[in-house]
DNA sequence: TGAATAAAGGACAAGAATATCCTTAATTAT
DNA sequence: ATAATTAAGGATATTCTTGTCCTTTATTCA
């Protein structure tokens, strides 16, 4: 298992590709992204649709159109995209999948696990879709392969 | 998303369960464990046997036969369990999806995810099969619910 | 206005994970 | 030996995730 879905990891790879290019006032289009984030590109489509639909995306139609984020965006949390696709499981839920994870009812793995835990939410919290534009840019970070 | 997939946490909350039974000195069926750990009892039954090939779990037919786990497994760390049934991802994938892990590649997320994917190592690394019997067998932590 | 472009949306397909059913094999107790 | 019990194994069913196809809508440009 991977922490996140794949479908979560194409999001985020997706969501720095695009911050990236609005970083340089350029919309990215779907080809150019799938073939940025090395997806399949109707996959994507939909995952890009529903971010969209969420307010987690912008788009244009036609020509020249394609998908970029605004200051706004760039400045929320990856936290946004991966509750948005993968729901609070991984911020909330128990290692062991007990229904609730709880203090009064702990799973065996419950003392160590909250702290693994707590780490991936501060993390998610902390990093902003457009903080990694610089790296990106200079090609330091990588999105594929 | 959950760290572990549901057939890995259905492993992990019944090896904990038949581990504290072999405490006791018993051996637990396998309607037994499914209750104890709150599964749908064929599917565990799927996944014990599968652990029992791989030499992680043991077990006897007939009456008052059922799984069990002898002193050389209860100190095999949970990784093993780990291992068995999800892979190694968990352990050395990126965080993003990218085929290899690396720093001469790396994904946005690595430096920060790295550390968090080597605690999670540690955890389960350092975690025995049985090194929860004690609070297994006093109530203090729970497998279902 | 019309043609071309690109995202949105609905429906469907393929694959993987999860769950169940039924038969077989091993063990125990009578 | 026989019957009862319990895990092993193979096949199948269901559900969820991932991936594709095709039509519609919005936008741009000539
Ligand atoms: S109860 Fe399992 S992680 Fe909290
Ligand atoms: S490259 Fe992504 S976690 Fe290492």
């Amino acid at each position: 298992m991977a922490i996140f879905s794949k479908t979560c990891e194409y999001a985020i790879r997706a969501v720095f590709y695009i911050s990236h290019k609005s970083a340089s006032g350029d919309r990215a289009g779907l080809k150019d992204i799938a073939a940025g984030i090395d997806s399949p590109e109707l996959y994507l489509a939909k995952i890009l649709q529903d971010l969209s639909r969420k307010g987690l995306m912008r788009s244009v139609k036609g020509p020249h159109g394609g998908f970029y984020v605004d200051a706004d965006l760039l400045a929320r949390p990856l936290s946004d995209i991966v509750e948005a696709v993968d729901g609070f499981g991984l911020f909330h839920g128990c290692a062991l999948g007990l229904k609730q994870c709880s203090e009064i009812n702990p799973c065996p793995l419950h003392e160590q696990f909250k702290s693994i835990r707590d780490q991936i939410s501060d993390l998610l919290h902390r990093t902003t879709i457009g903080g990694f534009n610089e790296e990106l840019l200079g090609g330091l970070l990588s999105l594929k392969k």
